[in-house]
DNA sequence: TTGAATTATAAAGATTTCATAAAGATATCT
DNA sequence: AGATATCTTTATGAAATCTTTATAATTCAA
């Protein structure tokens, strides 16, 4: 299997540094995040396995971004924190929080935490859920959301995204998008093509006449960003 | 819904009686052992929502226990131990413990962890009984109920009944119905699944014309919400 | 800027898929 | 066996989706 990713929030440099030490010695990937605009900006686009959120961060309280985070994020949060404060800690479990540590840690209690959540994440079957800024498609139960809204697609617009998301960034020409969602005899279709994105986009841009997802390539294609 | 039920394994009464009256007063129901012995008889007699298991105990070590436990129990294992030892902390969190307090602790701390806990745990695994809004669905009676009035249902209906709240939300394809209620040579017959989705929403439908619970997702297959 | 090529949109027409009733077949129960 | 419940099949109209056509808007290059 791949090295478990981890994504450190918390301010203080020392902290972020000793974390990085220890799990990077024991195969895991560390990405840092210093506030917690940053840290939900990484996590939502690259979700990590794991993250560890410091429960007393200037910009937001670690409550908020624990809220936030809930909203779509069902992989482990610990939470860490300075203060060996109760309420807190009572606060933190009831809005989602996989467990808790009190600052200072023992980095072997740490790890094996770490081990035992993720570990139990795993059994909670796989979700893909693949997210391009507001939108989130969750590719198990064909389930498509923007800003938590979920959008009703008809079977060929749900394979046309989900499509363009597995290839954000990349230019997709006709050709290619027509024999995947049709087949090889549809090459020439562009027309449909023309149809479906002009559906999709009503449905997920804010503002279909200046689409900001599904970018028109001229004369090649069309790109999802 | 019912209570949930705890087990305490723990040699010392006063810890036990203290649990009881914290937990019995936040609603669980109480089941006490003294020994690991005696624990793991009654659990595997009775399994209980979540286990509160003492680590330093006279007959086996808790670590024994848990081991034994964890080869069939997949319900959550809460550690208590007097030691603030962290070696033990990290051998339970890797045996398979849910979560680990060290004594004295605090009981607002217990009741979130325990909180926190079961609703992990109920979100993975099958609960005996599924609530999905107004439905009530008991797997071991196979009863149905809406806003506690019992629904008949033949066979076949409970059966897709079951397998649409085992897996709310998400779309399962015809194939996938057909092939899991029928069998595998069905996979085919589409309008098996019409008639019966027909007359299970005849049943749990408040309104069968505008479906709340079973949607249809054209060309593809049904969602239960 | 102009005109051809490309793209977007609306809407009509065609097709597929779905819902429902009801008849016929099979199984179950007394 | 006879009655009852359940399942399977068939038929039909409705709904959703897809395809096609027509036309307007946009883009791009000379």
């Amino acid at each position: 299997m791949n090295k478990a990713e981890i994504l450190i929030i918390d301010d203080e440099p020392q902290i972020r540094k000793l974390l990085q030490i220890n799990l990077e010695s024991n195969d895991y990937k560390v990405v840092q995040a210093s506030t917690g605009k940053e840290g939900l900006i990484l996590s939502a686009s690259h979700p990590p396995d794991l993250i560890l959120l410091d429960i007393g961060l200037p910009d937001k309280s670690g409550h908020e971004i624990l809220q936030e985070l809930r909203e779509w994020y069902n992989k482990p949060i610990i939470i860490l924190s300075v203060q060996d404060n109760e309420s807190d800690i009572v606060s933190a479990l009831d809005n989602g929080a996989t467990d808790y540590l009190t600052k200072p840690f023992r980095t072997g209690e740490l790890l094996a935490r770490i081990r035992s959540a993720i570990r139990r994440s795993q059994n909670t079957e796989n979700k893909a859920i693949i997210i391009c800024g507001d939108i989130h498609i969750d590719l198990t139960s064909r389930m498509v959301k923007r800003n938590n809204e979920v959008i009703k697609l008809t079977s060929t617009e749900y394979n046309l995204l989900a499509l363009f998301t597995k290839n954000e960034g990349k230019v997709l020409t006709h050709q290619y998008l027509l024999k995947e969602i049709w087949g090889y005899s549809y090459q020439t279709e562009t027309q449909y093509l023309r149809v479906f994105v002009g559906t999709l986009r009503k449905k997920i841009e804010e503002n279909p006449n200046n689409p900001q997802h599904i970018i028109t390539e001229s004369g090649v294609g069309y790109r999802f960003q």
